[in-house]
RNA sequence: GGGCGGUUGGCGCAGUGGUUAGCGCAGAUGCUUUACACGCAUUUGGUCGGGGGUUCGAAUCCCUCACCGCCCA
C-alpha cells in the first residue's frame, strides 16, 4: 500500500485476490488433513437450478454460508463448501422448449422426440447451464469448484436409482392409480408439496335436480364447478341432516349433459359422514373423477367414474355435444348458460375459496385419477424426533399425553438437530407428525428414468434393463426432489457399497454435514426429506445446524418479482458497489428470522463503509513507521487502553454472535466498534500524539493501532473478504505470520481471542481505565455542546479551563484540548473558581468552563440552564418517589437499591450545582 | 378453522423484570478541519398497537382485543 488512493475502488481488488485464493487453493478441502486439532467443517450448497441466475435471494444465501465457511477456517477448521447445481425437471425442460420454440426450431417437443429433446437439454445445459456458479464467485464465494456436482452427473444419476430399486424392495414404493395432482400446464403429476393454495374469488352456484321417485320433488345443489356436473356419479347428503334423510337411496336426473336422454342420467342420492350439514344447501354433488374427496365417498358407495377433462383441462366429449373441446374454465361458463337455459339454475352468488396452483405453472390443478409411483418415506421416527424441539420437556401437543419424561425427550430427540430459528423445528415436526405419501413420478422427459421395465404383466425393478426380448421401461422421470434429497452424501461420493462408502475418505471426514443454510420455503420439500435420506441410507442426520433464512423484500415489504420489476441484478449492484459493500449491506438488515427489507441505500452504506476502512487504514500508513512494533505498557495511554478494552469487547460480541447465527447482531458489534469507537474517538484522540513531538508516544500508538486493525480486519474478514485481505497485505499485517496462519492470506489467519485476563494485567486494562477514558469523552461533547450554545463559530479555538475531580494525564489533556477544538486549555485546581455567569458543564471527569470574557449573552445563558436544570428536577422526582416507596426499600435487592441511591446522588449533586451557576449568573 | 411470527420516534431494527428506552438510515443546522463530503460536529423526533392483570417496579411476564404477515387445513 504505498500508493493509496483516495477512496477504494473494489473492482480490480475483488478480481485480484479472488484468482490469487483459487490459484492458491485456498477453498479446496482436503479429508486428509483433518484430525482432532483441525476438526472437519462443512456446507452443501442449497443447488440452484441449472437455469437460474443469481438472485438477492441466492446473494443473502450464499453470502451467510461463506461467511461460515470463512470463519470455520480462521477457527482452524478443514472446511468443505460443496457447491453444485439442480437438473429441476420442469423448469428446465420449459425453459429449454421455450427458448426451441422462439427460436422456431419446433413447435411442439412432439416434434423432436424424446431422445433428441433430451439432448438439446444437454447440449443447452453444458452451454448455458450453471452461468449462477461463476456469478457466485463474484460475490466472493468460497466453495470447492473442483468439487462441484449435478444432479444429474451420471455417479449422482447412479445414486438416485440405486436409491429407488433399494426403496422398492424395501416395499417403500409401489405404483397405484390414485387421485393425484395433476398440472395442466405441465402435463405432469405433482406432490402435495408442489401445490400452493391460492385465494380465488368466484362464484358458487346453486342448480336444481329433480328426484325421479318424486317429480316435481327437486333437490338445490351448491357447486363452484359445475363443468364438471357431466362427471357426476351421485349426489351426497349427511345421514344426519334430517332435511334429505327420506330421500336417500332414491336417485335424482343429473342436470347435464342436455343432449343425452333424461333416464340415461340417473344418479342416486347417498348418505356420506363427509357431507357437511351447512356446506352450500347440504347436498354434495360427488364427481370421483375430479375431486379427492369425492373419490374417496366413491371408492366407499362404490360409484363410477366418469372422466370429463383431458390432461390439458379440456373437456371431453363424454361431458356432451355442448362442452366437448372446451377449455375447463369456458367449459364452466358455457355449463351455467346450459344450466340457466334448462330453467335448473337456481342463483349464483360471489364466494371466495382456496384453490390449489402448481407452483411451476402457476395455473389450478387438476385432481385427477392416474397411475403414479409413490413413495413411503422411510426413517420417518428416527428423522422426526432428531430435531430439536423449543422446550422439549413435558407433553408433546398431540400425543404426548401420559408418555412419561424419558419416553417424550426420547421421541422428540435432545434436539441433536438444531434449527434456526428455534421455531421452524415445530412446523418441521407437525407435517412429520401428519406425513403423507410422496408421488414421485413426473410425466417429464428431462430427469432421472424410473428404473422399471414391464412386459405384459411382468414388472422388473433394476439398476439396469431386465435381459430377454420385449421389455419396456416407464416412461416417467423422477421428482427432482427425489435426487436432491441425496445431496448431502451424494456429492460426497456415496456409492450405496457399505465397504466401498467406509473407505471413502470425503464421507468420513465430512460427513454429517456441519451447517445447512436454505429457506424455509423448501422445509419440506427439501430440508425433511434430506434428514430421511441421510438417516435411511447413512445411519446418521445429514447436518447439524439448519439456518433458515428470511425472505428478500423490497422496501415496502413486497416478495421481489420480474413482474414489479422490484428485483435488482446483484451484478450490476457488485459492479456499482463492490461485493463487500452488497454482503455487508445485504447481513446488516438479515436479523435472524426475519425477512429482508432491500434497499439499494444498505449496499450504499456497505461502500460508505468500505471506504471508511479503507481510509481508517490509509491514515494508520500515513503516520509511518513499521507495523511490526511491540506495545509498551508503561506508555499506553487512557485512550489507548479505553480501545483495547471495547476491541476486547468487540471480540467477544462478534464471537458470539456467530455462535447463535445472528449475522446482523456481529455487524452491528463491528460497525459500532469500528466506526463510533475507533474512528470517531480513538483515531481523533490519537492526533494529539502524532501532532505532538513525543515520538516515543507515538510509536507505541502505532503499535497500538497495528494491533486493533490487525485483529479488526479479522474480524470483518468472515463479511468483507476482499477488502479485508487487500489491507491486510497493504498494511504488511501478513509478513511475521507463518504461510497457513495468515502469512499468505487473510483467510487462514486465526480468529481473535478476547484478552485473557494476564494479558489485561500486562495492559493494565480495566473496568476503571475505560471509565475514565468514557468520561473524558463525554466532557468532549458536553463542551461542544457549550460551544453550540454560546453560538461559538465550530472553526474558531478557544480558551477553556478544566477543574479535573481527581488528576489529568497530560496526555489526556492534550486529547481534551483537540478534540474540543481549544486554543488552551486550562487546567485548574479544585478550589479555582470562575467568573461569575461563565458557562460550565460537569460529569465524573470534572467541570469544563467556558470562559468568553463577557462575550456571553446572559439572558440565553439562563433559559439553557433553566431547561437543563427542569430535566433534572424531573428525574430527581422520579428516583425521590422510587425510593420513597416503602416496599421499594423493603423488597428490592440491595444492589438495586444502592444504584438508585447513587443515582439520587448524581442527580441532585447536577441539581445544585446549576442552582449555583443560575444564582451566579448576573442579570 | 388451527398454528406461528410481528406491532418500539418518518423508515428499518435492538432491547425478555430494575438507566435518563438504544442503534442505523432519513430529517434539521453548521463545517472543502491535511484519513475519509462514500466525510465531520451538533441536533429534532418515542406516554414501546388498545385494554385489563401480576409486581415495590412492566417495552419486557400473564389475559384479552385489534391490525399485518406466513404456514397448515
Amino acid at each position: 500500500m504505498s500508493e493509496i488512493s483516495k477512496a477504494y475502488e473494489p473492482q480490480s481488488v475483488e478480481s485480484k485476490w479472488y484468482n490469487f485464493w483459487e490459484e492458491h487453493g485456498c477453498f479446496a478441502a482436503d479429508p486428509a488433513r483433518v484430525s482432532a486439532k483441525r476438526p472437519a467443517y462443512s456446507i452443501v450448497i442449497p443447488p440452484p437450478n441449472v437455469t437460474g441466475v443469481l438472485t438477492l435471494g441466492h446473494v443473502l444465501n450464499n453470502t451467510i454460508q461463506d461467511i461460515l465457511a470463512r470463519k470455520a477456517r480462521m477457527d482452524g477448521k478443514e472446511v468443505l463448501w460443496l457447491p453444485g447445481t439442480d437438473h429441476a425437471g420442469i423448469a428446465t425442460q420449459n425453459v429449454v422448449e421455450k427458448s426451441l420454440k422462439k427460436a422456431g426450431e419446433i413447435k411442439h417437443r412432439d416434434d423432436l422426440g424424446r431422445e433428441a429433446l433430451v439432448a438439446k437439454i444437454w447440449e443447452w445445459k453444458e452451454m448455458y447451464g450453471g452461468i449462477i456458479l461463476k456469478q457466485l464467485r463474484a460475490l466472493g464465494a468460497s466453495c470447492d469448484w473442483s468439487r462441484t456436482r449435478f444432479t444429474m452427473d451420471p455417479e449422482y444419476s447412479q445414486c438416485v436409482q440405486k436409491v429407488f430399486v433399494d426403496l422398492y424392495k424395501k416395499g417403500f414404493i409401489y405404483r397405484g392409480k390414485r387421485m393425484v395432482n395433476w398440472c395442466p400446464g405441465s402435463l405432469t403429476a405433482l406432490s402435495d408439496e408442489e401445490v400452493t393454495m391460492k385465494e380465488q374469488r368466484g362464484f358458487m352456484y346453486h342448480f336444481r335436480a329433480e328426484v325421479v321417485e318424486e317429480p316435481g320433488t327437486f333437490l338445490t345443489i351448491a357447486t363452484t364447478r359445475p363443468e364438471t356436473i357431466p362427471a357426476d356419479t351421485a349426489v351426497a347428503v349427511n345421514p344426519k341432516d334430517a332435511r334429505y334423510t327420506h330421500l336417500v337411496g332414491k336417485h335424482v336426473y343429473r342436470a347435464l349433459p342436455l343432449d343425452i336422454a333424461k333416464e340415461e342420467r340417473i344418479i342416486p342420492i347417498i348418505a356420506d359422514d363427509q357431507v357437511a350439514f351447512d356446506f352450500g344447501t347440504g347436498v354434495l354433488k360427488v364427481t370421483p373423477a375430479h375431486d379427492k374427496v369425492d373419490f374417496e365417498i366413491g371408492l366407499r358407495h362404490k360409484l363410477p367414474v366418469i372422466d370429463v377433462l383431458t390432461a390439458d383441462g379440456k373437456l371431453t366429449a363424454v361431458a356432451g355435444v355442448d362442452l366437448a373441446g372446451m377449455d375447463r374454465f369456458a367449459g364452466r361458463k358455457r355449463s351455467v348458460e346450459l344450466l340457466e337455459s334448462a330453467g335448473a339454475l337456481d342463483k349464483v352468488e360471489p364466494y371466495t375459496n382456496n384453490v390449489g396452483f402448481s407452483e411451476r405453472a402457476d395455473v389450478p390443478i387438476e385432481p385427477r385419477l392416474s397411475e403414479q409411483w409413490f413413495l413411503r418415506y422411510p426413517s420417518v421416527e428416527a428423522s422426526r424426533a432428531c430435531v430439536g424441539q423449543p422446550g422439549a420437556v413435558g407433553v408433546h401437543p398431540e400425543d404426548g399425553v401420559g408418555l412419561d419424561p424419558v419416553a417424550i425427550n426420547s421421541r422428540l430427540g435432545e434436539g441433536s438437530m438444531r434449527f434456526f430459528p428455534e421455531r421452524w423445528a415445530k412446523v418441521y415436526d407437525h407435517w412429520m407428525g401428519g406425513i403423507q405419501d410422496w408421488c414421485i413420478s413426473r410425466q417429464l422427459w428431462w430427469g432421472h428414468r424410473i428404473p422399471v421395465w414391464y412386459r405384459d404383466t411382468e414388472v422388473f425393478c433394476g439398476l439396469e434393463a431386465p435381459v430377454g426380448e420385449g421389455w419396456v421401461q416407464d416412461m416417467d422421470v423422477l421428482d427432482t426432489w427425489f435426487s436432491s434429497w441425496l445431496w448431502p452424501f451424494a456429492t460426497m461420493g456415496w456409492t450405496g457399497d457399505k465397504e466401498v462408502d467406509d473407505q471413502n475418505p470425503t464421507l468420513k471426514a465430512f460427513y454429517p454435514t456441519t451447517d445447512l443454510v436454505t429457506g424455509p420455503d423448501i422445509i419440506f420439500f427439501w430440508v425433511a426429506r434430506m434428514i430421511m435420506g441421510g438417516y435411511e441410507w447413512m445411519g446418521e442426520m445429514p447436518f447439524q445446524n439448519v439456518y433458515f433464512t428470511g425472505i428478500i423484500r423490497d422496501k415496502q415489504g413486497r416478495k421481489m418479482s420480474k413482474s414489479l420489476g422490484n428485483s435488482p441484478n446483484p451484478l450490476d449492484l457488485i459492479a456499482k458497489y463492490g461485493a463487500d459493500a452488497l454482503r455487508f449491506g445485504v447481513m446488516r438488515a438479515a436479523p435472524l428470522g426475519q425477512d429482508v427489507l432491500f434497499d439499494e441505500q444498505s449496499v450504499e452504506l456497505g461502500r460508505n463503509f468500505c471506504n471508511k476502512l479503507w481510509n481508517a487504514c490509509r491514515f494508520r500508513q500515513m503516520q509511518g513507521g513499521s507495523s511490526e512494533g511491540e506495545i509498551r505498557p508503561d506508555l499506553l495511554t487512557g485512550d489507548d487502553r479505553w480501545i483495547l478494552l471495547r476491541l476486547d469487547q468487540a471480540i467477544r460480541e462478534v464471537t458470539q454472535a456467530f455462535s447463535e447465527y445472528k449475522f446482523s447482531d456481529a455487524t452491528t458489534s463491528l460497525y459500532r466498534f469500528f466506526w463510533s469507537e475507533y474512528c470517531d474517538w480513538y483515531t481523533e484522540a490519537s492526533k494529539a500524539a502524532f501532532y505532538g513531538t513525543d515520538e516515543a508516544l507515538k510509536t507505541n500508538k502505532l503499535a497500538v493501532m497495528d494491533f486493533v486493525l490487525g485483529h479488526l480486519l479479522r474480524l470483518f474478514h468472515p463479511f468483507l473478504p476482499f477488502i479485508t485481505e487487500e489491507l491486510w497485505h497493504g498494511m504488511s499485517f501478513n509478513v511475521e505470520l507463518p504461510e497457513d496462519q495468515g502469512g499468505r492470506t487473510l483467510m487462514f489467519a486465526h480468529w481473535p481471542k478476547p484478552l485473557t485476563e494476564d494479558e489485561k494485567a500486562y495492559f493494565g486494562v480495566d473496568e476503571t481505565s475505560e471509565a475514565a477514558a468514557q468520561a473524558k469523552y463525554d466532557l468532549v461533547v458536553l463542551g461542544r455542546g457549550l460551544r453550540r450554545d454560546c453560538k461559538i463559530d465550530p472553526a474558531k479555538r478557544v480558551r477553556f479551563v478544566v477543574r479535573p475531580v481527581g488528576t489529568l494525564a497530560t496526555a489526556d489533556v492534550e486529547v481534551l484540548k483537540l478534540l474540543l477544538n481549544a486554543e488552551v486549555l486550562e487546567v485548574v485546581p479544585i478550589g479555582w473558581s470562575s467568573d461569575r455567569g461563565t458557562p460550565m458543564a460537569s460529569n465524573a471527569l470534572g467541570e469544563l468552563f467556558l470562559p468568553l470574557a463577557g462575550l456571553i449573552d446572559f439572558g440565553a445563558e439562563r433559559t439553557r440552564l433553566e431547561k437543563e436544570l427542569e430535566r433534572v428536577r424531573i428525574e430527581v422526582g422520579k428516583v425521590q418517589d422510587k425510593l420513597a416507596n416503602p416496599a421499594f426499600a423493603s423488597m428490592v435487592p440491595v444492589k438495586v437499591l444502592e444504584e438508585h441511591q447513587a443515582r439520587l446522588k448524581e442527580w441532585l449533586g447536577k441539581e445544585a450545582q446549576l442552582v449555583v451557576s443560575l444564582t451566579e449568573l448576573p442579570e
